[in-house]
DNA sequence: GCGGCTTCAGTGACTTCGTCACACAATCGC
DNA sequence: GCGATTGTGTGACGAAGTCACTGAAGCCGC
């Protein structure tokens, strides 16, 4: 497998392809890694081939909050802002699962961008959307009631049954507090839609959304 | 005024700088203009000379949230993900001062985005810091205190006192209900820091942050 | 000026969510 | 096993959002 196989180059004339080739890595990326943290400089553009990783924040009180997941065939569309205003991240990035990934250099990330249209149209495609995503969650926690946010959440998960996570990192998926999570999953499970056990979440059936569960 | 008079065309050739003048023509938009509706299709990337434009959502429940401001020198990042995905604005845009602006039509972007390093470099930082703003939305808004928040903004307008807003406007600021921040504004006036009447708001002192402004 | 209408602001009662301070259960390392 | 660590459950309380009002301030037509 090679840089150039990430389909951000499709359609990249041969001569420009072997130029990704040779100027930038494969990177193989363990579960539980920390690609980058807040403050951390950026050198590159990590481009992802396969795997996920995900961006989260941490609030000055000390709270988290997932703000996106970069997946299969996705770019880091925050490098490019930390690159250009030559500042640290603002956020962190764990590698969720084993991640196949390389990095491209910045000179050759502005050549690319400067000669192929199919690179340029996906690179601005992928800020498009990651503003999209930004613009929903803000929605979200701003206006959205926990308890409806919670049962999407399981639900859209629900056919990984049993769910392996924590109250905790529920939380910070939702950016909410741990005894949040537990309250709410606690009346889930007493409206037998699910059984909990430590670290793990059974889904039993659909949550509803908008009613109380019962 | 020009089109090409945007610090985004500086340093752009001569022929391409005369391109985007005859391809693109000036809007002069009066304050209280909706520029772009959830729903409405993307013509062209907007580019502010001078202004200011809101942009806001609304939530599902009819509550709304300003997300940013785009304006003097900036460029409507938004619309370039628009386009590209060929979808429908999903925030709304309000002229909020007297607005100078033009739009780019798309073939010229994609041609100044391949010819201009300058160009380039310019729009795509401004994508840089509109993702960088609006994950520090999210923070705050998942994370900050209501008092804390509308202290800092009040703090941030403090210069233009007496302040013409109403409480509904400021609820839509901050993302909160009105009736919240008439309370908090009631706690400030009886704190001493402010002074209220209908549609306005006298700052007489800064309002400390963190502690209950007493 | 004087009604009537519309827009703003203030407030009480109640719910939901976040915070703090715990108790206790499950798992891991040794 | 046994202590340390990590995960969960819960009560009490404060902060923030919701609902249902009241009444005041400005606007308009006459």
């Amino acid at each position: 497998m090679h840089p150039s196989d990430h389909p951000a180059f499709d359609g990249l004339e041969p001569e420009l392809r072997a130029r990704v080739d040779a100027d930038s890595r494969m990177l193989d990326l363990p579960a539980g890694e920390t690609v980058f943290r807040p403050g951390d400089p950026c050198r590159g553009l990590p481009l992802v081939l396969e795997g996920s990783i995900r961006v989260q924040m941490t609030g000055c009180s000390g709270h988290e909050i997932v703000l996106y997941r970069i997946g299969d065939a996705d770019v880091c569309t925050l490098s490019i802002g930390c690159l250009m205003a030559n500042r640290g991240y603002r956020a962190e990035a764990i590698v969720e699962m084993p991640t196949r990934a390389t990095a491209l250099p910045w000179p050759l990330f502005d050549e690319l961008m400067a000669g192929s249209a199919s690179f340029r149209r996906r690179i601005i495609s992928a800020y498009g959307e990651r503003l999209d995503t930004l613009m929903m969650l803000v929605e979200e926690v701003a206006f959205g009631r926990m308890d409806t946010r919670l049962a999407e959440w399981l639900n859209a998960h629900a056919q990984d049954t049993p769910l392996r996570i924590t109250h905790h990192d529920l939380a910070v998926e939702l950016g909410t507090a741990r005894e949040v999570v537990s309250r709410l999953l606690k009346e889930f499970e007493r409206a037998g839609r699910i059984k909990l056990a430590r670290g793990r979440i059974d889904m039993l059936a659909p949550i509803p959304i908008g009613g109380s569960g019962a």
